[in-house]
Parts: structure tokens; sequence; C-alpha cells
DNA sequence: AAAAACCGGTTGAACGCTCAGTCTAAAAAC
DNA sequence: GTTTTTAGACTGAGCGTTCAACCGGTTTTT
């Protein structure tokens, strides 16, 4: 791994784990073993750091999304918008750091007087509501999910589902073992079939 | 209004929108007129700034919630929890400071070394979702929604109306339309009588 | 009644420290 | 021989916090 890679690397923990503003150059310094210069010869400055975190995080993202959508096999909407519910969470475990970072409020922020970081944050959180407005869509022509507006209960799901990431990332209750009751709710709000009980 | 507590909202709204650590105490002795030797005069430090504003707005959470509880009229427990998530919206809408400043990291992390914020924010949290439960179990009794784990689903509505007030401060997507679809949404996943379509 | 002591609140300059970023000259890696 | 890396001294700004002095009003002493 280059120099840049190791800088990249543990500037993303640190970034996730104390915060921007937390984390001095200094601590990136030692924690990596490069030098102060070393880390200003390859970033123009320490939000060029933040910046290039971003950018690697949204490819990763959405290359990570495409395979899923390749491999995956979907025999109904409802049954693929529930395994894009559990791809997120899969991911925001496979990619804890970057989704901590993410929850943070420092990239909105950044993003609201920065097009570049806006730019990357649209496309990151794109990607997953569009994935699952596709699911919806899908859903609602094969009948699997009742009649809605797509991109509302897209938006919805996604603040949802975010919602718990962020809940358990921050554990103050054990939200882990929230995941199944989690769906099921889901798949009820969903589904147009329902179980008469 | 005493000096105190022109300190004490000032730092309310600089802590909400620009955080804990991006604010300054020069800042705070601008805004407010209070010489920086005041600020401390009143306030320990800058973190017993922090605690105080965290102790004002449990007690507010707290009373407000009370209150609710007692003006309001439920004919079931599907009713009590719907209203009880309008509230929080509400809430979130009338506390608008104390509910950014909730929604960032630095309370949470805070909470992982001193006793005082973790119990300050438990309280706080504890509030609502003790209420989303008891809702739950009396729609239980009274056959409004079906029947499942009430602590678990009262965490995950929770989760879920939380990560919907966030979505909406972060603004990247208007998430304020979103409140009547929400709505029908939770009253599907959680009543017992299903309507077939 | 005048003077002195006392009080909570307030002031702003000053202190010690940390920080992002610069710079240099030399060494190492390719 | 060009690119990358090193160690560290340095700058200038900003930070939280301290502190002696000050203010206006009340109480105590003379």
């Amino acid at each position: 791994m280059s120099k840049k890679e190791t800088i990249l690397h543990a500037a993303t923990r640190l970034f996730a784990e104390k915060g921007f503003k937390e984390t001095s150059i200094a601590e990136l310094s030692k924690t990596t073993g490069a030098a102060e210069g070393t880390i200003f010869y390859h970033f123009k400055n320490k939000e060029d750091i933040f910046l290039s975190i971003l950018e690697d995080t949204r490819k990763r993202v959405i290359e990570e999304f495409d395979r899923y959508l390749e491999e995956g096999e979907f025999d109904s909407g409802l049954n693929m918008i529930e395994s894009a519910i559990s791809f997120y969470f899969y991911l925001a475990g496979m990619m804890e750091e970057q989704f901590l970072l993410l929850h943070r409020r420092h990239p909105h922020e950044l993003a609201e007087v920065n097009p570049v970081c806006r730019e990357h944050l649209e496309a990151i959180y794109n990607c997953f509501v569009n994935g699952f407005e596709q699911a919806i869509l899908l859903g609602q022509k094969d009948g699997s999910i009742r009649t809605m507006s797509s991109k509302r209960t897209a938006l919805i799901i996604f603040s949802m589902v975010d919602g718990l990431v962020r809940f358990k990332t921050y554990n103050l209750y054990n939200a882990g073992a929230l995941h199944k009751e989690f769906m099921e709710l889901c798949r009820r709000m969903l589904q147009k079939k329902q179980i008469q009980e």
C-alpha cells in the first residue's frame, strides 16, 4: 500500500471516529508514520483529504451496488426492495467507517458550500434512493407492492433504513437485534396482498 | 432575561448550527455582548455550558410530553401512537435548535465518558420510546394494533421517526412533504385489521 | 450622616497551548 | 535523475481559561 493510500485509510478511520475538526494533522502523521510534510505533499490541505475520502466512498458504494444488482435474482418487486434494504444493512457493516463518516454532520455542512462535496453526497444517496424506487416501480408493475408515490416512498424507506443504521452506531439501545422485525414491518407497509388476521 | 440565560440561548443556537468544537467562546461572547470572563463566571467551562443546555432540553421535553399526554384524548392505541408520532414531529419543529443539537454526534460521544450527559440523553430518548411503547401496549389490548414485541417495535418506530426528522434537517431532499405518507405507512405496519385491496 | 467594607456580577487583557500549513535541506526510492 | 519522503523548526492565528481590576448597590462601621 502506497503512503498516500495509508494516509487516506488512517484519515478515514480518524475522521469517522473522532470527527474532522477533532483530528489533527500531527495525529494523522503519527498514526501513519508519514511526516507532516508528506501529507501536504499528497493533499493540498486538510479538506482535500476529506474530499478524497468522499470520492473513494462514492466509487466504492456505486461499485458494490452495481455488483449487487448484477448478482441478485428477484422474483418480485417486493422481494427486490427487501433485498435492497438488506444490502444497505450489509454495506453499512462492510463499510462501517465510511458510513460513520457520512452520518456525521460535517459532510453535510461542507456540501452546503462546496459543490464537489455536494455532488459526492448526492451521488451516494441517489444510488440507494433510486435503487429503492426502481424496486417499488417493479413491484407496482408485478402487483406485489401497492400503488403509491414511488419517489416519496423510496425516500421514506431510505430515511427509515438510514435511521436504524444511525441508531445502531449511537448505540443508546441495542438496535442490532431489530433487523428481523424491521424487515417484517417494511414488508407490511409495502405489500399489496395483506394477511387478514 | 438574565445574562446567564442570554448566554445559554445563544450557545444553544451556536452549538446546534455550528457544532460544539466549531463554536468559540470569543464568538459566544460577541453574539451575547457578554465578556468572555462573564461566561466563565456563570459556567465553570465550555462543557458545563453544553450540559446546562442538555439539562434544560431534558426538562422541556419531558414537560411538553406530559402536557401532551394530559391534554390528548385517544380512542384507540393505534390512534394514540399516531398522535404520539405527530407530537414528535411537532416538538422537533418547536424545539428545532435543541433537536439539531441532539442529532449531532457530540452529545453521544460525550455521553460515553460523561455520566451526567448520558443520563440526560437517556431520559430524553426514554420519554419518547416509552410513550410509543405504552401506545402499542394499549393498542394490543384494544385490538387496534397487531401482536408483536412492543419494546422492539417502539424502538423501530422511534428510529424511523427520528430518521425522518434528521433527513429533513440535512435537507438533501425535500423531506418536509413526506409527513402524510409516512403516517399512512406507519398505520399500515401497525394495524391489525388490514384493508384488502 | 459619612466612610468603609462587602457583594455578585462584569470586564478584557493576558497566558499557555494547539493547530493547519510552510519551508528547508537532505535522504531514499524508483 | 526525478519523484517521493523525511524530520523538524517555524509562523500566525485561534483556542479555552485565568485573573486582577472594576462597577453599582447594599450593609456595616465609625
